[in-house]
DNA sequence: CTCCAGGGAGCCT
DNA sequence: AGGCTCCATGGA
């Protein structure tokens, strides 16, 4: 039973969402020649596609709410006139009109970016659908729809056989922070209630997780919309276009940008991310 | 072949 | 604290 949203006073650009490289956690379908997304999580599946100001969803299972994954209730116009303050985020903002940062689920989303580390992000995504393959819960409705494996699961796979996944290095770190939520050392609610720079450090108590992938988390799973992660596209951005802010101390550097666009510095990281990783010809 | 990818840990000073 | 090196793997 297809449900629709009315997107005439909400901006918003689903493609730009989920293509940006921010979230590794839905898959692409095509539908009689219409371009699909799914999500699978928490019983239920959340199938979305966008025609022009109409967004249409199905949901299967577990109702999964849109407004909730997609960050519909987000501010979008109040967040631009916060972070447009030169006319190179102008033209991020531009070319990637209607861009929202996702909520993803906590372990998912960490498990994710600790494989991310030097790593391309087709590849991400591709390991990411591996373990959800091999080791996540199928739902009643077929083996494509399996939910992303709970930290007890993948903490009980041998780290040689995580190493299957291609993953290298990472696999001992995959392990050990499995472990380690499962054990609850880390909890996502009680992450939370902290503000950002405490949940930031309680986050890098887990092996493999720095301050960018703790950065990451904080930013695309638990809302912290100040959050800057800095990756190496972002870090030749900024070096190139924000000269004045450029560090190679990630602390500075990552600060310099929030104390700029303030407390939504997270939303202008991801504009600059994708702008610069697909629309400018960086040195 | 070399170089690099949404970095982090361990070790050095 | 800040800097350097190694860590698997695959794609360009």
């Amino acid at each position: 039973m297809t449900e629709i949203l009315d997107l005439t006073d909400i901006p918003f650009s689903l493609r730009q969402t989920l293509e940006c490289g921010q979230t590794f956690s839905w898959s692409k379908t095509e539908e009689e020649g219409v371009q699909k997304y799914f999500t699978v999580r928490n019983g239920g599946i959340l199938k979305v596609w966008q025609e022009g100001d109409r967004l249409m969803y199905d949901c299967l299972g577990n109702r999964v709410d849109p407004v909730d994954v997609l960050r519909l209730d987000d501010p979008l116009d109040e967040i631009y006139r916060c972070i447009n303050k030169d006319g190179f985020m102008e033209r991020a903002v531009a070319v990637n009109h209607g861009l929202r940062i996702v909520r993803d689920e906590f372990f998912p989303c960490l498990i994710s970016y600790i494989t991310s580390s030097q790593m391309q992000i087709p590849r991400i995504l591709r390991i990411q659908m591996d373990i959800r393959a091999k080791y996540g819960q199928p739902l009643e409705l077929g083996r494509e729809y399996n939910q992303f494996p709970g930290p007890g699961v993948l903490a009980d796979v041998p780290e040689d056989e995580l190493r299957n996944l291609n993953i290298g290095y990472r696999a001992g770190y995959v392990k050990k922070t499995s472990e380690m939520v499962r054990d609850g050392a880390v909890d996502p609610e009680n992450l939370r209630s902290m503000d950002y720079t405490e949940a930031k450090e309680k986050l890098k108590v887990l092996p493999g997780v720095g301050d960018k992938v703790a950065d990451c988390v904080l930013l695309f799973s638990l809302g912290f919309l100040e959050s800057f992660p800095v990756d190496t596209w972002v870090r030749r951005i900024v070096k190139q276009e924000y000269r004045e802010k450029y560090s190679k101390n990630y602390e500075i550097l990552s600060e310099n940008m929030r104390n700029y666009f303030g407390d939504y510095a997270g939303y202008a990281q991801e504009y600059l991310f994708h702008y610069g990783r697909t629309c400018t010809d960086l040195e």
